[in-house]
DNA sequence: ATGAAAGCGCTAACAG
DNA sequence: CTGTTAGCGCTTTCAT
């Protein structure tokens, strides 16, 4: 019949013949503990199967040991490997991790109404949500340490931030294709205004704006399409463009995953990739790599840890100076760009 | 000068001119309190922007409203699309989510040996983990509610498991490759013993034997062969089965992600899929169908879903008699299978 | 080096 | 219906 209430502080305590207080300072690495009581307080800890209850500690010491995770964590690939980069490292560092996933507009709020708060975590890193004007307040009256990935507010200065140079991304991309003596070239992106707030398409499309423009190429209304993200609807935007009288010879996604939908557009209309079409997306996730595709990368779990990295010492050390970074982006070439010829006209 | 402490539940009390244990009563809904007074508390905390100390609460009542989620999260696309449903469920339920990674076998003892306390969480799922003999003596032990998804333990039988008949599976699979006329078909698997226990290859591996012996199918060695899971192993493996005299003309992979692999291996030794050589997968993920991929489908997300449900259940209602269910799976035929023709052999 | 005692913020049992 | 009180399990002064 063994008694289903765990085992506390003062079961040990009074086992190993010393008191509770004695039994915590040994826990906790003090110094001012005899070696010999130490060793005998270990034992009964041992033999007892003693962990203290985590709650009573972080009640008691006012730390949790956890960071709060708030990202849209399964609308896009890119989110979930930055999502792996960071979870390693928090793994590693014996931190819970509390998440709060966001899929809707709806959940924003609550999700950050309730996970800034002291009392819940130590540190909150946020991934790749658009902050709004409210939520930026909020962050800034939370006292808590706070760092930004692959997103940013101008009145959050003064957080750890690291963030994608999506302009500069997206002029390279389009300055690429340019170059390969594309002119029409077609950019497929999110609707501007998107309920979760991503504005990375948003970006990529200035980049691509800005590139034309330097190359003295109009920028065409009917070259430019946005629409809900995700393959299919890429797709359906795709096929739309393709089929105008005269189509692009090249185009841009804003994401991978919608580069995908373009291929997938372009075989329906029995389009061959790159000799009718050159395609470039944005983000190398790992299906870039398996279809061929030619697209920007970016380090995406590395910035996840990096985020972490930054958290977890600010959390350490809050007087910290605050770092921002931007991180790099690179034009991987494959296998869906080409030079414009001539049957492709 | 605002005071850095946060505001706690007597200084509510104070505020209204009431006690703090009304206060609490008014926060968690009880009949017992005036309306009037209710509303005034309601007003006090909006005013001062209380909200609870999650800590102090866990202690003093013993719930914690968090599950723990054990999972190998990033190693595979089928665990992280099995997560999806399971997180989408535990945020609509506002549970927190404390979630243990697990990437590599040391990862495992700590991980097991860390969240199966009653303190931290209310509730464990267990995704796609093996479970070794010590881990099951542990949950055993642990007298809190835990659920399998994907995986299953003979000592465990006392608990709600959803599993998947991956060897029916892998029956039908290779059943629908005999009836289209293969006799030489290939099977490429994870190692049978892989550090992280995934038993799901073993087993897809077993029903391809059986439906092999029952057809008086001969299993050739040649023809079987294991290796780390992963696209690129499995485009190794299959490139040497595929360099054979006399090579398979169909191939059955364990997982997409190793059938990936094998059309990676197709293309690179000039075999045309389907025509020179089927292929079929197992999971069902996104990329199948983009890959137009046949495939074993089986409802991914909704298992993680279904997993939480029953957690969330057995938390409320211990006494709940436990749930053994096998997920159905199903063949979804694409373009990656034809019958056997001469040409091929 | 160790024990005693106070307190972290909350809930729940008991009185009234 | 509401106030008072006694913990929940731990850490951390303050003595000694």
């Amino acid at each position: 019949m063994r008694s289903s209430k765990t085992v506390n502080i003062r079961d040990v305590a009074r086992a190993a013949r010393v008191s509770a207080g004695t039994v915590s300072r040994a826990l906790s690495g003090s110094p001012l503990v005899n070696e010999e009581t130490r060793a005998k307080i270990m034992e009964v800890v041992k033999a007892l199967g003693y962990a203290p209850h985590p709650s009573a500690q972080r009640l008691s010491t006012g730390k949790t040991f956890a960071i709060g995770l708030i990202a849209p964590f399964f609308t896009r690939p890119s989110v979930t490997e930055r999502l792996n980069g960071a979870v390693s490292l928090l793994v590693k560092n014996h931190y819970d991790l509390v998440i709060h996933d966001i899929e809707t507009p709806e959940q924003r709020q609550a999700g950050f109404l309730d996970i800034i708060r002291r009392e819940r975590v130590d540190g909150v890193l946020i991934l790749s949500m658009r902050i709004h004007d409210q939520d930026a307040q909020l962050i800034k009256d939370s006292e808590l340490p706070v760092v930004l990935v692959d997103t940013d507010h101008p009145a959050l200065a003064q957080l750890n931030r690291l963030v994608v140079d999506d302009v500069a991304g997206g002029r390279v991309a389009t300055e690429y294709l340019l170059q390969l003596g594309h002119t029409r070239i077609g950019f497929i992106g999110d609707y501007v205004e998107n309920p979760l707030g991503f504005v990375s398409s948003r970006n990529r499309r200035s980049g691509y704006c800005q590139a034309l423009e330097q190359a003295g190429v109009p920028v065409r209304p009917e070259y430019y399409s946005e629409g809900e993200h995700g393959r299919p609807f890429a797709r359906l935007q795709a096929r739309q463009m393709l089929s105008q009288p005269m189509r692009p010879t090249a185009i841009f996604a804003a994401s991978d995953t919608q580069a995908i939908g373009v291929l997938e557009a372009a075989r329906d209309l029995a389009l061959r990739v790159p000799d009718d079409l050159s395609v470039i997306g944005y983000d190398d996730i790992e299906f870039a790599d398996i279809l061929q595709l030619t697209t920007m990368h970016q380090n995406l779990a590395e910035s996840g840890r990096l985020g972490v990295q930054l958290l977890l010492d600010s959390i350490a050390n809050p007087q910290l100076q605050p770092i921002y970074r931007v991180l790099p982006t690179e034009l991987v070439v494959r296998r869906t760009t080409a030079p414009v010829s001539d049957l492709s006209q």
